[in-house]
DNA sequence: ACAATATAGTTCGTGTTAGAACAAATGTCA
DNA sequence: TGACATTTGTTCTAACACGAACTATATTGT
């Protein structure tokens, strides 16, 4: 038995990778990051949400979401709001511009990936799905307790 | 037809993820950043290799690995050498210090890998490599044209 | 009520990343 | 040979990314 986990690995991270580098420039060629598209994103069609659920849902940590929405903020297409039950909280939510970029990158972007997985059978896809969160889960599980 | 790519995208963007934040705990348990382990691992076992060579094993930018091989040199992991035959090249290989922390931290790694992946029979491990190298394949391909 | 504790965001230090502009060395070809 | 293009690595800028220290506000236990 030799290392059977590394093979499984590299395959993961190469793949990740090549994905990261196609999805990135397209979202790069409208204009955003990678991560800014992501916030904008998960804000779009929502009242707006608090930073500690942004950072959950994003998936960073409380100090890079802070530079990402300032820059945001910067650029006009999102804004900080005072919570009105908790005054620690801010509600970050999009601007009427941030909407806007909302409608025209997220439907776009969707429409690049569907054209560039519509080889695959969708039987493949359930599997690949299905497996992905299979390992996800383990990792998951190994990476808390 | 819903957007079916969307899924498989985010259940791998997840465990990409889920693999990061356990294997780069681990590596900046051991002294390294995940980069950083990356380069010394890929020198490992070899009499070095040029720049650009590196780079490409490594899937960082010239400029990017600059910027490591930098920190790496003075921790005194690794050495710049001019190489023979050709005045612009240089070649990095690691110093003596180096080979002792690759001997350390390389076999750890794959262990630790080993060890979370010990529940996965090797048959799902067999699958899930070849439809992730599928998927890759169409990633890359579309890609570059 | 009030001291101890916990939580929400910000700020800072270090490191990574891509891309563009650059210098030096090499290669090509008329 | 000699102008031109390529290749190699460095440097620069802007943007992440994480963790730790910090401030302000809530919550809890007694």
């Amino acid at each position: 038995m030799t290392t059977p986990s590394l093979p499984v690995i590299r395959e993961l991270v190469r793949c990740y990778q090549a994905f990261d580098a196609v999805a990135g420039a397209h979202i790069r060629s409208m204009g955003l990051t990678a991560p800014q598209f992501d916030i904008i994103a998960t804000l779009g069609n929502t009242p707006g949400m608090r930073f500690k659920e942004l950072g959950e849902k994003t998936l960073c940590t409380k100090g890079t979401l802070s530079g990402i929405v300032d820059r945001l903020a910067e650029k006009g297409l999102v804004r900080r709001v005072a919570s009105p039950t908790d005054g620690r909280s801010q509600i970050v939510q999009l601007t009427a511009a941030g909407e806007k970029v909302f409608a025209q990158t997220f439907p776009a972007q969707i429409r690049y990936m569907d054209e560039l997985l519509a080889g695959v059978d969708a039987e493949r896809m359930s599997r690949l799905q299905q497996e992905l969160h299979y390992l996800r889960g383990i990792l998951e599980e190994k990476g808390k307790p």
